[in-house]
DNA sequence: AACAGTGTTTCATTAATTGAAACGCCCGGA
DNA sequence: TCCGGGCGTTTCAATTAATGAAACACTGTT
């Protein structure tokens, strides 16, 4: 069972920094044995090791939380794809433009993850978090995202085998139709949702590419459905093409110009 | 040696992370093995483990990067300090009205930690990442922490047997003499540097305060040392003074009326 | 006082980790 | 073209360290 080629202690202890959520923030000894199906003995030793590398910190209540050493190596990784340094200004500018959630997400495994969002200032806006994940079928983000992946990660979504978990009313999830959606995404280079993850939002997605000329993450422009009706949407996609055509640029993007 | 109460090795897989700096942000396997003093087959578990769990990632050229899931918990970890949703607007405000950067620091077992640092715009800025940390002795952040950390941890710093780095010529080491900068800055409720972690900058720290009334992180504005002259700092105080108010009654902070 | 629940420690067992070595592949230099 | 060096990967015997049950001390509630 066990395999040579991981390490599976650290895997399980690692695992244990996924039962820190926004709902459970704060957590003590026992709560993370339960959740964790875990002996308190070997809990123990994980935490403390967790806490003595700074990935957990332990509050004053006795409590475990998320440590700061996450905070600077989430920053590490942040800066190392240049998402502060040249996507958030960017991001930011939009934002003013349009008055609405701009976010950034790319692939990771058989998902998307939202690497930053800056918010609008509009008091009804979108409720998500920088840092959550989604499956690629649901979304304009995702579906972007998938519209552009290798053919092997298509197939593998799309599979008969493969559960697409249906979040609303709206979301795609028969592989014909999220073909088309593709195929469609690819031709017109966008993709625009309405409640496909969260009942009443919408989002529209353009792509991000770099040196190589792949897609390598995507812009959006999200909110509630009713600020994304088609005499906005033309707007919202001019702005959010010019926006992605200028961080392109500083990834590196060289387009071909057609003759 | 080996002690039952920790981990130690998921320990060693989790300080492979530290090896992922901005010099070095990407890394193959043997380099990673030479710098970790550890051989191949035993950092090629770490690595597929680390990457199975998206804490690492390996890109086209085979080599590692630092992964999505770190930048996601980090924004969780953030999240639940209400950096984002409290701190960071209150910061972005502070930098308009000064055009310097604004920063937000705490204390991680016998260091400082930058959680958060919004830039200025103009060109002659203070270079300095978000998530780098610094010693308790230097620097207006590490020294305003210090001067209101718990006793048993001001001893130590000051300890005649823990080593303190002379960063620059302005760096404080003497204990006697941070003992006095200390009392100063409980006394006036600021510190004020210049050139003690870099040459040629600036900083002044106040406290932030949470519902305990205790100090529980930092606010700083800094900046190239020649932005500010005495002409200037009672500015930088005030507006520093007013924005930490604002953030620190967000976080629960009720001030005691004096009669 | 009794009980339930918590966090911590101990220790025998054994499972998983470890590292040396072999292997296949690639690249650059002679 | 050949060879050597370096790379990443796999195998396997040795042994180390992880594991979990149980005991213990403490706290809070009834």
């Amino acid at each position: 069972m066990p395999t040579a080629t991981y390490n599976n202690s650290m895997e399980k202890g690692l695992q244990l920094l996924t039962l820190f959520t926004g709902d459970h923030p704060s957590q003590r000894l026992a709560e993370i044995s339960r959740e964790a199906g875990m002996p308190k003995a070997t809990a123990l030793r994980f935490l403390n090791a967790l806490t003595r590398q700074g990935f957990l910190r332990k509050d004053s209540a006795g409590a475990y939380r998320l440590g700061y050493r996450l905070i600077e190596l989430g920053h590490r990784a942040s800066d190392q794809l240049d998402l502060r340094t040249i996507a958030l200004p960017y991001m930011g500018a939009l934002r003013d433009a349009l008055d609405e959630a701009v976010q950034i997400a790319v692939i990771d495994g058989t998902e998307a993850v939202y690497l930053e969002k800056v918010d609008c200032r509009q008091p009804v806006r979108l409720f998500t978090k920088a840092g959550r994940r989604a499956p690629l079928h649901a979304g304009a983000c995702p579906r972007l995202l998938l519209a552009f992946a290798p053919d092997p990660l298509i197939s593998l979504v799309l599979s008969e085998r493969t559960e697409r978990r249906q979040f609303t009313e709206t979301t795609p999830t028969d592989p014909n139709q999220l073909r088309a959606l593709s195929e469609q995404t690819r031709r017109t280079g966008y993709s625009l949702s309405f409640g496909e993850l969260e009942a009443g939002s919408a989002a529209l997605a353009v792509p991000l590419r770099d040196y190589s000329g792949n897609v390598v993450a995507t812009l959006s422009v999200a909110g509630p459905a009713e600020r994304f009706g088609p005499d906005r949407v033309p707007e919202i996609l001019a702005q959010a093409r010019h926006t992605a055509a200028q961080i392109s640029r500083e990834f590196g993007f060289v387009p071909i110009i057609r003759s």
